[in-house]
DNA sequence: ATACAAATTTAGGCATTCCTAAATGTTTGC
DNA sequence: GCAAACATTTAGGAATGCCTAAATTTGTAT
């Protein structure tokens, strides 16, 4: 079976695609580990699994950490799709609300068949987009990167729009939604207030600038207009 | 915990359930064993676990087979009612035809969440049939039992609709369909041939007699009307 | 250059769930 | 009542994937 896989190679694998980076840099054994709740040794067994056989997923030097080859990649994006496809169509189809959706997409984006895939994204009108402004993989594994900047990272008085936020935290994704801070909000950059301090901006279309904790301000992706 | 249960597990109690029929009888090692693909020995150390612990799935007896407890009851009530929201869902909502849904519920039932048990039951209206005419447990985890009859043991001249069909084999449905022999489909029964024979059907509203092969009519259920 | 701290791997185990081969219990035909 | 036929369990073992504790390696800071 050269196609096989369990939910725990999927998530290896998707964990090593977003600890990746747009750079395509190695992943780390312990970022690994801290990002999928497993120890270090359970990581270190999984990638001597994964980079051997006929068809290995990823590379990996002992002490370098892991890479993801091309097989390793095309895995990867097939469950970001249909995590991504999953969280949308919970949103579009079942009226759930966008905090509820990666929990339950998290589990299920394991057993969707390739057919349950296809009738979702066409029900779905082949989105391009999940709840969270994440760019859902074209059904043929390519992802075109956006050039994105962390809202704390922004120069301040630069204008952008929101591109994203981190679908991890329900809470910290109701309270974006309470003050607007959603995917295609445009917004001004104030300042970074110094000591950790808070980022401020302002949302267009209000009259009040708002301050962003450093670590919402990490969550939200902006992009430039 | 003692809410846990495999995927593993839940294929044993609605396997236990379904062999109990509807007199509850015990369900013997070989014929979970067959029904789920697995060899009897596994069949037997599953058993052995499922009856222990605080709260056993199943009373066993060496020997003798097992039948489920309350609790086991309930848990397989709620896989069934899963499998079969899932299959009506996929029909309904996704364009799916009524011999593709079976393998595809018969992974997804076991990630259901009750949450999303509940969104699917409220999108379909609350629905009390599947497919193939089974009725979905309630959520609660109660099940009408219905007076059916297979098509292969209705006696001779009886009047009759169909009440469900067995939903395993794809081939078998689309076969079933093509002749429109479906749930609700009213019929008489004219004569079993003998040697193994057809079972002769009139279906109503159609003028010519029809043979069915002793296979496909003990894979039809009929109700009185 | 070296010693320490941090990161990572190795060693040894546990839980699930499955398997085959062999032993044992149950049922049935005579 | 008994032996063959059949059903079921026991014994022993494999694959996954996880863990903790104990090495080992790497990289940094004197
Ligand atoms: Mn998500
Ligand atoms: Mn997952
Ligand atoms: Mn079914
Ligand atoms: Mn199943």
């Amino acid at each position: 079976m050269p196609n096989s896989g369990s939910e725990s190679v999927d998530d290896y694998l998707k964990a090593i695609l977003e600890l990746s980076g747009p750079t395509g840099g190695p992943a780390t054994s312990n970022r690994i580990a801290q990002r999928l709740g497993v120890s270090a040794p359970s990581v270190t067994g999984m990638l001597r699994k994964l980079s051997t056989g006929n068809r290995p997923c990823v590379t990996y030097q002992k002490h370098h950490g892991a890479r993801l080859t091309n097989e390793g990649r095309r895995r990867a994006l097939r469950i970001v799709r249909r995590h991504r496809l999953v969280e949308l169509f919970l949103c579009e189809v079942l009226g759930y609300s966008w905090d509820e959706v990666h929990e339950e997409a998290e589990r299920l984006e394991h057993f969707i068949s390739g057919k349950l895939e296809e009738r979702i994204a066409r029900k779905l009108g082949n989105p391009e987009f999940d709840p969270h402004g994440d760019r859902i993989p074209s059904k043929h594994g390519t992802l075109p990167k956006r050039k994105t900047v962390r809202l704390s990272e922004a120069p301040a008085g630069q204008t952008a729009v929101v591109s994203s936020v981190s679908d991890r935290d329900p809470e910290m994704l109701r309270y974006l939604q309470r003050i607007g801070l959603v995917p295609n909000r445009r917004l001004t950059v104030l300042e970074h207030a110094p000591f950790e301090g808070p980022t401020m901006v302002r949302l267009h279309g209000e009259r009040q600038s708002r301050g962003i904790s450093p670590k919402l301000a990490r969550a939200v992706l902006l992009q430039e207009i």
